[in-house]
DNA sequence: CAGCAGATTGACT
DNA sequence: GTCAATCTGCTGC
């Protein structure tokens, strides 16, 4: 079927349009089904397709780094264009990888969370030595380890060559998104609530399962 | 410059 | 279900 010997067929990365349209909610619901590709460092490629993602909207939403126009050392990437990548540590131990979204100046961004794995898994076992495949790339610290994003990967053009998103199958519909609230964001008060969540239903790859709900205190 | 909480994960009761 | 690991950036003294 390939005589490359890929078993996955290759596709155009996204263009800048795709990330300054200026509907944030709409790219991050878009993104399902695209595919995050970060190439190995001998060049092989490891990617895989994103199956649940969730999105910052910036100087409004109180769960956002950017809520209220911060702008510090880490935040800075958010007011990027469209379409690079902002990638931050937390815990003391995991890194995020997020796609900035709208234009320069307007702090917004789409965290990925959750993959599945399509190209270079053994890559992606090197760096996160686990049993099953839903334990490779099933949440956002998950995925960074897996396909090797570190803070090195902050500020990198998803135009460029070294991470970016492909157009890999044909846009999902309604009935295979679901929304829901936020993960680990209870201190943004009522922006906690917002279904600002997506992702793909029945997928085996995604960070919780999909009747898990968050309980928020108080 | 000390204190602390965080867009998480994995190990354990 | 609970909780420690681990460190950076932000806050306030």
């Amino acid at each position: 079927m390939s005589r490359t010997g890929s078993h996955v067929r290759r596709a155009a990365k996204l263009r800048r349009d795709f990330y300054t349209r200026g509907d944030t909610l709409a790219v991050a619901r878009d993104l399902l089904g695209k595919r995050l590709v970060v190439p190995a460092p001998t060049g092989e490629r490891v990617s895989g397709r994103i199956v649940e993602v969730e999105a910052y909207l910036g100087v409004g939403d109180k769960a956002a780094h950017s809520y209220g126009d911060r702008r510090t050392a880490r935040t800075e990437t958010m007011y990027k264009v469209g379409g690079t990548a902002y990638v931050f540590f937390v815990y003391g131990m995991h890194h995020q990888f997020n796609v900035v979204a709208g234009p320069e100046g307007v702090p917004h961004a789409v965290l990925v969370r959750a993959v599945e794995p399509t190209e270079g898994v053994e890559w992606m076992l090197r760096r996160r030595p686990v049993r099953g495949p839903r334990e490779l790339t099933s949440g956002p610290g998950k995925l960074c380890q897996a396909l090797g994003i570190d803070r090195t990967y902050n500020g990198e053009d998803l135009l460029g060559a070294r991470v970016w998103v492909e157009d890999a199958e044909p846009l999902l519909a309604d009935e295979e998104i679901a929304s829901g609230a936020r993960v680990g964001v209870a201190y943004a008060g009522v922006d906690a609530l917002k279904p600002w969540r997506f992702w793909v239903k029945g997928s085996e790859h995604i960070s919780r399962k999909e009747k898990t709900q968050l309980r928020q205190n108080g």
